[in-house]
DNA sequence: TTTGGTCGGTTCATTATTTGAACCATCGGT
DNA sequence: ACCGATGGTTCAAATAATGAACCGACCAAA
């Protein structure tokens, strides 16, 4: 492994649960010796990417983050437009809608949009860490993305969440396949339990999935007609924000415009 | 130099102008093998830090930093509380609000506010890049920095930007030495011409300046009341900012509290 | 169609950097 | 005073980074 590969995985064991670790708990974490993590912290605190919180204690996610994330949104404006696309997709169902984008093996939840229609909703925090077999998300991205990364999703271990959880390798890509039908990817309490959930992917300029808005409903609202809306919606907005970030939907995408 | 060091410094060549970079471009740039940096771009490249646009095309920055960013925004707020910051400084002055932070010898703006008070106004895209001696925030900031940082700021040769950009050290130091004592920095069109700017340095828990707000406004509407006005809102939005990310002013602040 | 100049990407022997065990000084709890 | 943490440092040994040359693809001019 690279000394640069090495130095930003550092950076994925910060979490919104913890968002600040030690010297020795990153030596421990990453396994790697104490001396290394130190040289590879300083210099990456001297580029501002981590910073130290107090006197010679623990290191945190640095301000040179946001110079760069700034840049990055002037030049595919991909939160700025998302928000956007969320507040609508939350107003037209009426329940809570959010993007999460692949990082690794994992999703993250990058931005939520809530509605005030109900006053049950699903709540969400942004930066929440979710597996892709469990929920509406991940299954839609998988059924577009390549088959390499599918085999690599799927050839891990797979955590159940809740009794609905499905963590049978088949009926997983059987769950895709019909994904590759509809466009739309759902998990049924999969994540958490009473939430009914739909998914739409996202796709950059070479066409891979990047990202994927989905809508969250309670199980009691989510009527034959309530599903039917949130779906067209999904597709609509998908389809939007696609565009917006200058991707396109792939050739075997059933909403794909004519060529 | 590291090749953590290496690598990242390469982000450090995508601007708002320059959002996207080929490989040999980068290498010209960089001053880096052309082997070396599509190894380091690589690398990131698979962490999500940077992409590529097309097929077999240039580089930019990646969905990566935008969970990295998130992140950081989620232990430390300061793009979310500076926002509501902004707009009440540009509500209370009628003018242009921003906020700037350090990264290396620059300062660059990461966001900002109008004020719909007048017609004419101060306007300005966020992730600019400004020179420390020709602006309010960067002489606010220098006064209450480390004074070898200091040193290697006023080392660097100093471009002139107006007729009225002050480039003579001593000057610059007399400047700074005034915002020790208003804890006010000012720039009257050192950068822009007919641009008069006030800033105030904000602290991070180690009582190091890390960023600063500024109100910039038009000569022809910097009357001594309006200045004064400015002034204070300037003040006690730093404190309030400073606060709210955990910080805390300097002893040698004019409006240290009492300890 | 040929030529010449790019481009992104790859190779491999040479070289310089990273690595990790052991070692400090310091701190906080017992 | 002790113990076991912590963050930080050192230096010989091991490993990973480096860069000149090379490749095929592409594009524009001839």
């Amino acid at each position: 492994m690279g000394t640069v590969t090495k130095a930003l995985n550092l950076l994925n064991f910060f979490s919104h649960d913890r968002p600040e670790i030690g010297l020795s708990d990153m030596a421990r974490l990453s396994g790697t010796n104490k001396a290394t993590v130190y040289r590879l912290l300083s210099e990456m605190q001297a580029q501002g990417i981590v910073e130290q919180v107090g006197n010679g204690r623990a290191y945190r996610l640095g301000p040179g983050i946001l110079r760069l994330a700034a840049l990055r949104e002037a030049s595919v404006p991909l939160l700025e437009v998302s928000r956007g696309i969320l507040r609508t997709l939350s107003d037209q169902t009426g329940e809570t809608a959010h993007l999460s984008i692949v990082r690794g093996q994992k999703l993250f939840v990058l931005a939520h949009a809530y509605s005030p229609a109900h006053a049950t909703k699903v709540t969400m925090e942004d930066v929440e860490e979710v597996a892709f077999h469990a929920t509406a998300s991940g299954l839609a991205i998988l059924a577009f993305a390549e088959n390499s990364f599918v085999q690599d999703i799927l050839s891990q271990p797979r955590e159940v969440y809740t009794a609905r959880t499905v963590t049978n390798k088949d009926a997983l890509l059987e769950s895709i396949e019909a994904v590759r039908d509809t466009g739309i990817g759902e998990s049924v309490g999969g994540l958490e339990a009473e939430v009914h959930s739909h998914a739409a992917p996202v796709f950059d300029a070479n066409r891979v999935p990047i990202c994927a808005v989905a809508v969250a409903a309670p199980f009691s609202r989510m009527t034959p007609e309530a599903a039917q809306n949130i779906r067209a919606c999904l597709i609509e907005n998908a389809r939007s924000l696609t565009e917006q970030i200058g991707g396109f939907f792939p050739e075997n995408h059933p909403y794909a415009r004519a060529a």
